[in-house]
DNA sequence: CGTGCCATTGACCATTATCAAACGACGTGG
DNA sequence: CCACGTCGTTTGATAATGGTCAATGGCACG
């Protein structure tokens, strides 16, 4: 493992308060690897073998059943994935797979049980990172129950605007059938639902979106904390 | 708080390991209510003052936005509830009432949150307990996009006969309503989902729901262990 | 310069929600 | 003990939402 990507592990807030010693027993067995877009990291049912941490890229999570399937997340850096898992050695729930070329460690799932039993800090930050992604998933549940998919549509874009920039302009780096799984509906139905917010003044050219007014955007979309916030 | 109650509490995977001393620092604080069926314990949005426990009776755990409102998820004892709010001294992502007359034991979230930096235990419980969560939270999601209502209705009484007793049938304890809203529909759709499947043997009679031929309803079902395992 | 896949559009169908009405269980009060 | 009202459930009719199928155009990649 490089030096840089030691700091960057570093940053993360469930490494961040971690002692050196316990860090180095994570990380001398862990390994960085570097996956092309479209590669299958983690398949749906097996056992979890490492933490993953994604560095640089992109992942789609997506579960299937009956033929069909379906986006849970889409992952940016620096966040770790299938942690869950990992600490119960329990199979995966999800699909991993890389939208982009993407960079990721592996951290050995045994080594991460020992350790968090020996490291207070760690354990508490394993207890606040999993708290979080509970949370997370109980927002996309009720996005999900509790919303039409315009409405699921409006607040995605407001939500994805805000983290790209402030100026009411996306663009997806992944592609629209992607984002259709992930809003619970398929390619066609997305396309309806872009048309639809046009008169929100929602404009799409390829990839690029752009939202002419995000207060009147807003008011559609009518976006709660409970549901949308980040945390 | 009654020594017997606190045996119940000491049955909890929880609370299972901790040390004395740490449970009697949580313990002497907290109360134990009992409330008739239909109160509100807990309103979405509302800090999160204790940890609850469910002791006896049955709790609706549900959310709303926009008129809209949706039943995540129904507890049975002995369980905690919100622990994820409690954990991270954040807004309840859902509300909480009684269906049944219930026992609810409330320990507060403060001395909560002190005990489990010091008992290493402790800590591991709550990172398996939250892990285990979160799991169950996923299942829900792929459940609500992966299925049509009909079979998670199928694979919702597969479940619940399967825990209420072995021979195929089963008695709600709550209105159909509240069923309804926890598959993800209404009541309107709920009665003809039911009808449907009088074709794969399953008879309602009021409250009462028969499974002629098991073998025949999970066929039509199609159960998957990543999907409706309890763990 | 094909070939293949994504995105879009239109037509159609399936699923689900809504509205309305009727029935029945239950509890209250006369 | 019965009459009445309330509310949950069921059923039917209708509408809205979303999915599927098919065809087209565009873009990327070989």
């Amino acid at each position: 493992m490089r030096e840089s990507d030691l700091e960057v592990l570093r940053e993360l807030p469930l490494f961040k308060r971690m002692a050196d010693r316990q860090l180095e027993r994570l990380t001398r067995p862990a390994s960085l690897h570097r996956y092309p877009a479209n590669t299958l990291l983690i398949a749906e049912g097996s056992r979890p073998d490492f933490l993953h941490v994604l560095v640089e890229g992109c992942v789609e999570l997506f579960a299937s059943h009956n033929g069909r399937q379906t986006t849970i997340e889409i992952i940016r850096p620096t966040t770790t994935f299938i942690l869950a898992a990992a600490i119960l050695d329990q199979p995966y729930l999800k699909s991993a797979k890389t939208l982009l070329e993407s960079r990721v460690l592996l951290l050995p799932a045994n080594a991460l049980r020992a350790v968090f039993r020996e490291d207070a800090d760690f354990a508490y930050a394993v207890i606040a990172e999993l708290a979080e992604r509970y949370r997370s998933v109980v927002k996309l549940l009720k996005d999900q129950k509790l919303r039409l998919t315009p409405e699921r549509l409006a607040n995605w874009l407001l939500k994805t605007a805000a983290v790209q920039n402030n100026t009411g302009s996306l663009t997806l780096d992944f592609e629209k059938k992607t984002l259709a799984s992930l809003l619970g509906t398929t390619p066609e139905n997305l396309s309806r639902a872009l048309a639809q917010l046009e008169t929100a003044g929602v404009k799409t050219t390829g990839r690029t979106i752009t939202i002419a007014n995000i207060e009147e955007l807003r008011a559609s979309a009518n976006p709660s904390p409970l549901i949308d916030s980040s945390i």
